[in-house]
DNA sequence: GGTAACCTGGAT
DNA sequence: ATCCAGGTTACC
């Protein structure tokens, strides 16, 4: 489900819901979501507080005030809501409950069941959970440098679109915004990463920031399930040129996008504006 | 690097 | 029945 801007709206959403409030007690039925098990989350957590959230890539940390930090990746479909009260009706898909001393519970969603939720010493993080000490750099302006980015790329001939969803080489582009980056930066999807251009590094650096940040701003894409914490769905679905456009002409050229397979992933572009070149040209 | 695995539901 | 899905990781 959420790439970056999902999972900051995520994050802002349960910032607003669930900071202040004090564990007393975490269920689940599948535990498996839960790294450890579910007594360990128990006895870690319960009588702590949480004090902030903070998000890196894709991954959520709730940061409780007795040293320990809730890492939470939503995969493919897991999302959060805040049930009032205890006994509010379960939702359908539900799998971890975190009951309140308020008497509300945050209720973790996963249809798929394929999100994890880890706890940490905070401040170990990045050390202790392998996708965050791989994690590439945030892509801000402050943070994502387009020289070291071309430097990355070059030296691998995998396809740039592979290239751009390695969460090493730049955090939290998924599926949606690797296509539209690359609409937006006239590259094709399988042109190998080492035949970029330093110019086209560039240009695709900057469509990576504008892109994400944008999608943000909108309160991220919902084009299968997404919804914030609040419930709240996104309006990027409705500025994207090519992801899940196939068959629809191209909003520059009016060309028939296209959909094709690229590592494994579903890719969306368009044949005209998105060439494919044999060999480094400059 | 490519590929299967983890899961379930919805579309074709 | 078969294929597909906003992701990551463990294997040839």
């Amino acid at each position: 489900m959420p790439e970056l801007p999902e999972v900051e709206n995520v994050r802002l959403g349960l910032t607003n819901l669930i900071v202040g409030k004090t564990v007393q007690k975490v269920t689940t039925d599948w535990e498996k979501i839960l790294i450890g098990g579910v007594l360990h989350f128990n006895q870690q957590l319960k009588g702590a507080t949480i004090t902030r959230i903070d998000r890196r890539g894709k991954y959520l940390l709730i940061r409780f005030d007795n040293g320990l930090t809730l890492v939470s990746h939503l995969r493919m479909e897991g999302k959060y809501q805040l049930a009032l009260r205890q006994d509010d009706p379960a939702p359908r898909f539900w799998h971890v409950g975190i009951a309140f001393t308020d008497g509300s519970q945050l209720r973790y969603l996963d249809m798929r069941k394929f999100g994890r939720m880890q706890l940490v010493q905070t401040g170990t993080e990045e050390i202790v959970v392998p996708g965050l000490a791989k994690m590439g750099p945030e892509p801000t302006p402050a943070t994502f440098d387009a020289e070291a980015f071309y430097q990355t790329i070059h030296k691998r001939k995998a396809p740039i679109k592979s290239v751009i969803l390695d969460q090493s080489v730049v955090a939290g582009v998924g599926n949606i915004y690797a296509d539209e980056s690359l609409w937006l930066s006239r590259l094709h999807p399988a042109q190998p990463a080492s035949t970029i251009t330093k110019k086209e590094a560039r240009l695709l650096h900057d469509n990576i920031i504008a892109e994400l940040q944008k999608a943000i701003r909108l309160g991220g894409t919902s084009v299968h399930s997404f919804v914030d914490a609040t419930g709240q769905r996104g309006a990027m679905q409705d500025q994207l040129h090519v992801y899940d456009r196939e068959g629809t002409p191209c909003d520059r050229c009016k060309t028939t996008i296209v959909k094709i397979k690229v590592g494994q992933r579903g890719t969306h572009f368009c044949p005209h504006c998105q060439k494919l070149r044999k060999r480094k040209v400059r």
